[in-house]
DNA sequence: CAGTGGTCTAGACCACATT
DNA sequence: ATGTGGTCTAGACCACTGC
C-alpha cells in the first residue's frame, strides 16, 4: 500500500515546468504554445512523451488543443484553479490565499458506525475519528469528521491532525494516495453540527462525502464535510466525455 | 467550429468495449482485466494503444491500474455513474433511469446580459435565451437558463429546445463540445424562481452555473441551473493530480 | 505547399509482484 | 525467472489549417 513519493519521470518534469510558465505569464493566456516539435527540441524528447506531458495539462484545463493550429493555453486562472480533484484543505488554503485555521476538536481511537460501511467495508472496521472545524478569517466555515481507516494507518498524531492529514501520509508514511468518490448534497444538520458552525435553527448545510483510495484500491478515508451554505462554493473544470453514452465513438 | 462527429479510431473502440463489458459484468468488479499484452492480441493492436485506452477507463474511474499485478475493475458503479463531466439531463434521464420531463417555459433571441459578460465575451453578445423546468415525477426539480450564443448559433428549434439542446448541436450541426467551467453554490433565490420550483418563502436553492466552450475554444453556452435543495446531489469521482502543487513531481 | 496536431507501431528498458 | 504495468523512442501516415 507504501508507494514511492517521487516520480521525477520527463513527463511529469515537463508538464509541471510548462505548468509554472503557464501560471506566470510566460505563455499567456490565449496564445499558443511551442508546436510539439519545438518543445520535442526545446526538452530533448520524443514527441510522444511531450504530447503525453501536453495530456496531463489538457486534463487540468490549462491548455485546449487545437488540430492543425496548435496548443492555446485557456484563461480559467480568474475563476478557479482545479479544485475537483481530491485537495486538502492545507493545500486549498496556500493556493487560495486564504487566511485559514484549524482547530481539532475530536481524536480518538474507535471503530467505523454501520451506516458508513454499507457493502463497502467489513463491519467494525476499526479507525481514527476526526473532528475538525475550519476558520477562515476567525469564523467557523466548515466541519469535517473523518475516519481513517486502521489498517492501513496505525498511529496518527496529534500534529499531524491539526496541521495536514495528505502531508502526513503522502511525506511521513509514503501512502499512495489516488482517487476518490464525492457527493454533494444540502441537508438539515444535527443540532450539533449546527452549533458549532454557528448557524441559526433553519439553516441548512452542504455535506460533502468521501471516500478516499490508495493506489492498490484499499479504501483509508470516509469523510463528512459539512459547509456553512452562504460560504459554500466547489469550482470545477470538466471535459466532455463520450465513451459511456452511446455506440457512437466521438 | 464545426468538427467531425465521429473518430472511429482504435483506442475509442477499444474503450468503449472495454468499458460496455465492465457495464455488463463481463469483467467483474475487483477482478482484473486481461494483461495489456492479452488485449494486443485481443484487438490486434500494439501496446500503446491499449494503453491509452485503458488511461481513458482509469481517468472516468472505471478501472485502477496497479504496476506489477495488472488493471483492477472498480465497484463504483452503484454510487455513481460520472455525472461530473459535462452530460445533457437527457443523458443522465437515460443512464440513470429516471422519469423525467421537461417544458420549455421561455425560447426567445435576445443579449446576454452585462452581469454574466464581465470579461469572458464582449458586451451585447446575442444569444438565444432558452429557460426550462424539469421535472421528476410530475414535482418540479430543476430550473435551466441557458443563453446559448449566437454566433456560433444561429438557429435553436423549438422541438430541439424540448428534446436534447446537445444531441441537437452534436448531431444536427456537428459542434465539437469540448470542455466547460463550472461553479456550486447555495443561494437565495428569486421570487421568480422560487414560484416555478413551487418551493417554500425560506427555501434556499442550490445553483449550477457554467460556462460551456466549443473544441476551438469559443464560448457558446452560459446556464445557471436552480435546483431544489433537497433533491439536488452531485457526484464526482476525482483523481488525485500534482502537477500543480510543489516542486516535487509525483 | 508546409506546419500543426492525431493516431499507431514495434521495440526497448525499467520497476514492481509473484512464484 | 516470469509476468505485469510504466516510460520512452524514432518513425510512419493521416487530417486539418493557413498561406
Amino acid at each position: 500500500m507504501c508507494k514511492s513519493l517521487s516520480t521525477f519521470n520527463k513527463q511529469n518534469i515537463i508538464a509541471h515546468d510548462i505548468a509554472i510558465k503557464i501560471q506566470h505569464k510566460i505563455y499567456a493566456a490565449q496564445t499558443f504554445l511551442p508546436s510539439e516539435h519545438k518543445l520535442c527540441e526545446l526538452y530533448g524528447t520524443s514527441r510522444e512523451t511531450i504530447r503525453k506531458s501536453l495530456e496531463q495539462l489538457n486534463e487540468l484545463g490549462l491548455i485546449q488543443k487545437i488540430k492543425g493550429k496548435g496548443s492555446m493555453v485557456l484563461d480559467i486562472q480568474r475563476f478557479t484553479f482545479p479544485i475537483s480533484g481530491i485537495t486538502s484543505f492545507k493545500e486549498l488554503n496556500k493556493m487560495l490565499g486564504m487566511n485559514a485555521k484549524t482547530i481539532v476538536l475530536k481524536l480518538t481511537k474507535t471503530v467505523v458506525p454501520d451506516f458508513l460501511t454499507n457493502g463497502v467495508i467489513q463491519p467494525q472496521q476499526p479507525a481514527f475519528y476526526l473532528e475538525r472545524l475550519r476558520l477562515i478569517n476567525g469564523e467557523p466555515e466548515v466541519l469535517d469528521r473523518d475516519y481513517l481507516l486502521s489498517p492501513p494507518l496505525d498511529e496518527l498524531p496529534e500534529k499531524a491532525a491539526a496541521d495536514s492529514v495528505y502531508a502526513y501520509l503522502e511525506e511521513n508514511l509514503s501512502f499512495d494516495i489516488s482517487y476518490a468518490t464525492k457527493e454533494i448534497t444540502v441537508e438539515n444538520p444535527p443540532e450539533e453540527v449546527r452549533k458549532k458552525l454557528k448557524l441559526a435553527t433553519a439553516d441548512l448545510v452542504v455535506v460533502v462525502r468521501s471516500y478516499t483510495y490508495l493506489a492498490d484500491t484499499t479504501l483509508f478515508q470516509i469523510t463528512a464535510s459539512y459547509h456553512r451554505p452562504d460560504k459554500f462554493k466547489f469550482t470545477d473544470f470538466a471535459r466532455r466525455k463520450r465513451i459511456l453514452t452511446n455506440t457512437k465513438g466521438k
